[in-house]
DNA sequence: AAACTATTTGGTTATTTTGCCAATTAAGAA
DNA sequence: TTCTTAATTGGCAAAATAACCAAATAGTTT
């Protein structure tokens, strides 16, 4: 049986919020932004990238509704608003535990 | 202070496994391998999409060791090897919760 | 107001991902 | 062996993503 459309908009609307997980940058700024709010600047240092590259994935990551920003002067503060999402972290390390595990047994593949 | 070489690879390995759960129709594999093991063609009816197209979905899930898949027969079963996986589907919910909440209220967006 | 700083936005190009079709492989049935 | 079924693989075109540069915006300082 096929699936409904309520359904394909409820897969759709969690691989939204997933996707905007899905890389590496912005992985490190929900770690880092987990530690208590950072301004935009304070996160283009950690990784070394364009400005406009950095704003681009913070902007990815409100936009999925992660992280909140606040302008105070000059400078843009984010914070993690779902923190929550550090528990699969967790999870995603057992993954990557399991993986290297079997990598080099017998097992099949 | 910009990132290390062993931190880089940290994000990216995790991000890898993210990737592989952001899309709809890998989310929805992985909700109904969370029931019991599937068949290849069991899925493919769920969502109605060509053969392959299942197929090289799944491949995307087991290369990033989320599933495991076991031959029998003519058929191939698939199923769950990580269901950690599974908790992290609540937080996406409250994710989404909270994004609808907000959406039509007068806070700063 | 003009100059300066922090951030965002627009545009371009390179890379990756997706989904279909056609061809191939593997197992079972006739 | 030949036929059928289930699944995977290779190839291609369309769509989505990512990173940079340049330009625009919004606040601050002079």
């Amino acid at each position: 049986m096929s699936m409904n459309k309520k359904n394909k908009l409820k897969y759709q609307a969690r691989a939204e919020i997933i996707k905007a997980m899905a890389h590496p940058t912005r992985l490190l700024f929900i770690d880092e932004l987990s530690k208590g709010e950072r301004c935009v600047c304070e996160l283009r240092d950690m990784i070394g990238a364009d400005m406009s590259t950095v704003s681009k994935h913070l902007s990815v990551l409100k936009n999925a509704g992660i992280v909140e920003s606040d302008k105070r002067g000059l400078q843009v503060f984010y914070s993690l608003k779902v923190p929550c999402i550090l528990n699969f972290f967790g999870c995603v390390e057992d993954v990557m535990a399991t993986n290297t595990k079997h990598k080099y047994s017998l097992g099949k593949r």
